[in-house]
DNA sequence: CAACACAGTTGGGTTACTTCA
DNA sequence: ACTGAAGTAACCCAACTGTGT
């Protein structure tokens, strides 16, 4: 197309007609006759624009169903598959809805590998009635719903585990919280020690100078909690029952 | 350079839901 | 209150583009 009459087609004019609104087939939609007044303005960039065409090197693609190999060129020649025609009457995509044959035939396939070399490829194909190419696509796009569902699971894992580490963090503080009170009040009243919690010097930010393992406890308990707020390692868990008064007069 | 994989995008089709006469 | 048509958003998925290997 030249470029003046694509600039210059810009005509104007006052009408009325009957036209046949292109609108999606659905089930709960009928089919009927719209009036309408409007007026394309610039009816030959419209028509483009429906399609979204970048140049008619692309659009060369689109009608020869974008076979950039061999195989889809060779495959294409003597093919008279109904899948094979990619656009409507009116220049729209038409989309391919495989049958519940192919599939499942697909399906199968994918479960063996999830990848195919040439051979396979060509002889899916042939099975299915269908280009190399689409079979490809097909393959291509469920790899990437594998990946997006094992993304979703391993998503879902590690919200799982941080929604327990944070109500067991919750539930620490506020044990913290009531053991610092009643410590508190022992020595106030009392004027002498109580053994301390083991996780007290952990939970508190004023004493992260000391080795968290020298202040642990001894019991199977206090060793699993520890190892849970060091991420599950229980390297560090040892025998410190000794330092468990010490710590407790140093927090005060 | 061809062939392929992958991530991201586009657009057609379907479905569920809402609104309104 | 009920019903059916129409509009719409969300979703699915085939196909495409661009990029890297």
């Amino acid at each position: 197309m030249n470029h003046e009459e694509e600039t210059c087609n810009t005509t104007l004019g006052l009408g009325i007609g009957v036209v046949i609104k292109r609108e999606k087939p659905s089930k709960n939609k009928k089919k009927g006759f719209w009036l309408d007044l409007s007026l394309p303005l610039h009816p030959k960039i419209e028509a483009r624009d429906d399609h979204d065409y970048k140049n008619d090197d692309q659009k060369d693609d689109q009608d020869s169903f974008s076979s950039k190999t061999v195989d889809d060129q060779e495959e294409r020649k003597g093919a008279s598959n109904i899948n094979v025609s990619n656009n409507n009457d009116d220049g729209s995509r038409k989309k391919l809805k495989l049958t519940t044959e192919q599939t499942t035939m697909l399906e199968d396939s994918f479960n063996i590998h999830s990848t195919l070399n040439t051979g396979q490829k060509q002889e899916l194909a042939k099975k299915l009635n269908l280009l190399p190419r689409q079979i490809e696509v097909w393959f291509q796009n469920r790899r990437a719903r594998t990946k997006l569902k094992q993304i979703e699971k391993e998503y879902e894992l590690l919200k799982k585990s941080y929604e327990t580490l944070n109500d067991e963090n919750r539930r620490l503080k506020i044990e913290l919280q009531e053991v610092r009170c009643s410590l508190k009040s022992d020595h106030h009243h009392h004027h002498h020690q109580m053994p301390l919690p083991f996780f007290v010097q952990y939970t508190t930010t004023t004493t992260m100078h000391h080795r968290p393992c020298d202040k642990i406890g001894n019991s199977g308990e206090e060793k699993k909690a520890f190892a849970v707020m060091n991420g599950g390692n229980m390297d560090h868990v040892r025998d410190n029952s000794n330092n468990k008064n010490a710590t407790a007069a140093k927090l005060l």
